[in-house]
DNA sequence: GTCTATAATAGGATAGAC
DNA sequence: GTCTATCCTATTATAGAC
């Protein structure tokens, strides 16, 4: 994350922490020109058109940069040696992309700002947990050691699972607004992981 | 639901339509004067802290009527007929929690105003879901039906029952701003639920 | 208990100098 | 490209008549 100092940046970066603490409506521009060290007018200089386009802007950057965190790599091979670890590092994959306080304040300001936003720029989450689980699905499909019986199976095995990080995503970040994830946490997601696979494993492990 | 004629519910109600729609803070006190049928200083003999204290009053009802909707009953019987059909009437009740105009409206307001309310505000849900959960591991653990070992695995099969709601309601309530249960939805869990009970059923249905 | 009128302030946005 | 000064409107909240 390279710290840029162009005024444009510094107004998008005190925007954005200001967003997401306060709110939008409840963010006037006098206070975002304070916190940037900048005047009235320089404001309307590189946001013509106002807050409202300095929230796009923020909006707009965090999903794209969440889209590439997002862009897991699921190994596709039969001879996984542990499936659990292999869901546990997804899931830590995922919480990542939430860590950084940037990635965090956008995430915050997206989803409670989304009556300013279009369908698309709020619907991006769940687009992108999609994305995920069908890569997901697919991935279970190849796993010979699972005793799946059809894609379906796959398919409801995959949604399970994103429904689980899920869970915890929402809770943890947008009603607990708790950005760290405590041990206590991720060693209950790891036992439901556990519960969820080992029945249908095979028994030659 | 009766609708009272009374001047401070009236002013409730449709505080409560534009907040959820409007946002708390892009809501004047004005537009709620208007749409309530009353002028600029009647507002303040009914709500001597202004716009705050409506929203408090809101929240604190909207948490109250749902804790008393989402005390769910669940049929400890070690005879249940059908353990899938009462998770979906399980999730049925949960949906229905939400279903009415003003439940939808006072959740969305609760979630999205966080940083205005307390703690104990904010983690009704949170809590809500944990307590149905409990009783939920506890229902489970009385089936001898389930194959399971102890009573953490009955913990891990209500937790994971209980993300595959929550993260409906989240979805659709709060991302996809979709009040009515689509049957597409509904199935999807469905299937969920079977996927997960059926491999621990033990096999004298 | 409800009204009208208005005080006091803060809001977004712009003009024009430098 | 950034500043100061300011316009215009909307905001919360109150005073005082009825």
């Amino acid at each position: 994350m390279i710290k840029n100092d162009q005024p444009k940046d510094k107004i998008i970066d005190v925007a954005r922490k200001l967003f997401a603490s306060r709110g939008f409506e409840a963010t006037t521009t006098r206070m975002i020109n304070k916190a940037a060290g900048i005047s009235e007018g320089a404001l309307y200089y590189h946001f013509p058109h106002g807050k409202q386009e300095i929230l796009d802007t923020i909006v707009q950057q965090g999903i794209e940069s969440r889209v590439s965190l997002l862009a897991v790599s699921l190994t596709n091979s039969t001879t996984v040696t542990d499936i659990e670890t292999q869901m546990m590092t997804l899931f830590d994959q995922l919480w990542q992309a939430f860590q950084s306080e940037t990635s965090y304040q956008s995430f915050i300001i997206t989803i409670r700002e989304r009556m300013l936003l279009s369908d698309e720029q709020s619907h991006w989450l769940i687009d992108a947990i999609q994305q995920i689980q069908a890569r997901l699905s697919q991935a279970f499909q190849n796993v010979e050691k699972l005793a799946l019986n059809d894609s379906q199976a796959a398919d409801n095995l995959a949604m399970i699972v994103m429904s689980i990080f899920q869970k915890v995503l929402y809770d943890e970040l947008l009603i607990k607004n708790q950005r760290r994830l405590s041990a206590d946490v991720r060693e209950r997601v790891r036992q439901q992981i556990h519960f969820l696979l080992a029945p249908i494993q095979t028994t030659t492990n």
